[in-house]
DNA sequence: GTTAGCACTCAACTTTTAAGAGTGCTAACA
DNA sequence: TGTTAGCACTCTTAAAAGTTGAGTGCTAAC
């Protein structure tokens, strides 16, 4: 693919932009008039004719203006965005407010965000995989049932109710309590393997069938939120944009945020390919979602350390303010970063 | 409001349940071909200028047929649908899976009810007003947290993590675990009161402090999920009802459901007024929402024992299926009583 | 290399026309 | 007196025809 010369690559810039803005296709008299180059419209004519040789931008029919094509947007993404830093002063900050839920954070920002770009957004919890386990608790809740608690390093609690046929007494219990923290303490799920199993319900002895509950229960609790825990927000701001507002297409992308099923994909396909900021685009059809073909899905991901990340993300038309969407992402990213890492700062 | 006679009501129902099918305004014609009435189009003329002067249908435009207004819905509820009890044989049974976690039910219940009626739904999880205190724990997590677990009646399982400043040894801990449990034990959240905590804290002496915590916590986890504690789905469903999918009504009625404000007074509005199965039905304006003022709204209570007790609801067009809506909403609304009072039955 | 000018294209909007469904009314009928 | 056939009238909907205007490509001149 050759280079674009200046010249092109201002025009392009100027036509991407003005597109990003009224959503109408532009035509050479809009360049020719106001962009800082004083060129005739027939002038801008032949360059549009190269470019749109090229790829970079389409015309939706014969007498139309041009429209960026996938490649438009995604050359301008790549080169022609850079110069936003300027305006990092006035960088908005998000108002949080910390509550020791993290699923109260994570329903906070998605809120926040769509509010602050006008797009519908998404986010994932932090996949357990690789965090370790803190603190694992056993209690009596009735006659037939034991509570089993699960903290992890990332305080992330989950709660599993354990029918038990046997009646266990309290001292058994509390032996159980230590012998689970004991040998599971500071382990990530992934090391608890079928030898730590093993050697757990040797040392357990007849309550060995507890020990497998409990164990079924952490697996079960870990894994039963894994696919799911994601949180969506202002999905019908895609109301807002024409090009996505039709009941075919609307329906479609809503049903996708309902179901969020499609949306695993998607944070999936982020945490495996890595960027910069950790940062990705993703235009049209390079999207892995069939549905968001009209659209253009921005990601993150963020830490919560230990290995831990989750991804959030940002699905609007294909002509959304990208300065905007990855500013906010990448303000958003650091306060996530900050929160989760100090969980018992001063709040 | 004069009672109708015989062939009025016939012919009432008769454009009813052609526009429930149709969706499309009916002629005098369609009604003399299709009833058993074998009277001329000339005399339902007749009789349909009669009910359109009391109020029961509605001419869109002068050369349109009739379409049934709310007060002809509201009558076709009220006394044209009884006859539906001969199918309850093949009734559906839904299939929903035993989980812990009521969270899971629910979330399994508005799917399945979705899917098997074609409109939106949604449900909230039983309120805790009136659910008694089954269990409190409090344990060390770290140095700086005390996570506090407090199961009630219906097994509803919540945490909560208590920052302190001063460390509370394990003898302490105890102390106030056996303290809080036999103070509490088998209170209502209501019953809770100035008293009870006064004394509470007195007999806690220097610790008092991490009592109010824990009651603070008590309340908050509680109060937390009052209003939120709301599971929709199928929203998209609307699209499938033209008269419902046009921009504008699509946008406020999706956004109501991602909200779940408004579905809140939805359900408490059904938890006040009390009907023979606990049904309740919403046509047009009736309905407390404003944004579903050309939608009907069918509603359930679900009890949990205890006095506790949640709301399951179907949104749809006002020419919704009633008989097959109230008859999916009964046979749920026993299932779930089923599943919620025995809860460690065969599973 | 740049520009003015002009013929041409095509979506989008407006107007016209036609068709069809449905009504209300009148007059005839049993 | 209730029922029905017939007809003129209304009004939506769809299709057809006409109009406008933005935008292009091409050519010829600067």
């Amino acid at each position: 693919m050759p280079e674009l010369d200046e010249r092109k690559t201002k025009i392009l810039n100027a036509i991407i932009r003005n597109y990003l803005e009224t959503g109408e296709p532009v035509g050479s008299r809009t360049i020719s008039k106001y962009s800082d180059l004083n060129l005739s419209s027939a002038t801008i004519r032949n360059e549009m004719s190269d470019l749109e040789e090229l790829g970079y931008i389409v015309q939706p029919h014969t007498s139309a203006g041009r429209i960026p094509s996938d490649l438009g947007y995604r050359f301008y993404v790549d080169n022609l965005m850079a110069e936003k830093d300027r305006e990092v002063s006035e960088m908005k900050e998000f108002v949080i407010e910390r509550t020791e839920k993290m699923e109260q954070v994570l329903k906070q920002v998605v809120k926040v965000l769509a509010n602050n770009t006008n797009y519908a957004t998404m986010i994932t919890a932090p996949s357990y995989h690789r965090n370790k386990l803190k603190f694992i608790q056993l209690s009596h809740v009735d006659q037939e049932q034991i509570l089993a608690v699960i903290v992890t390093e990332g305080n992330i609690v989950k709660n599993k109710m354990i029918p038990v046929q046997e009646t266990v007494d309290n001292e058994t219990m509390l032996k159980l309590n230590i012998l689970l923290n004991t040998s599971l303490n500071g382990l990530s799920l992934e090391e608890i393997n079928l030898g730590t199993i093993s050697r757990l319900k040797e040392q357990a002895g007849i309550h060995s069938n507890i020990i497998s509950d409990v164990l079924d229960a952490v697996a079960a609790a870990v894994q039963e939120d894994e696919d799911l825990q994601i949180y969506t927000s202002g999905a019908t701001n895609i109301f807002k944009y024409p090009e996505l507002s039709d009941s075919q297409k609307a329906s479609e992308l809503i049903s996708a945020f309902e179901e969020k099923q499609q949306l695993v994909t998607l944070a999936n396909q982020t945490l495996a390919g890595d960027e910069e900021h950790g940062i990705q685009v993703y235009i049209g059809n390079e999207s892995p979602v069939a549905t968001m073909r009209d659209c253009s899905v921005v990601t993150a991901t963020y830490e919560l350390g230990e290995g831990m990340q989750g991804t959030i993300g940002i699905i609007g038309p294909k002509r959304m303010d990208y300065e905007n969407v990855m500013d906010n992402l990448k303000t958003l990213k650091i306060q996530l970063d900050h929160i989760f890492k100090k969980p018992k700062g001063d709040g």
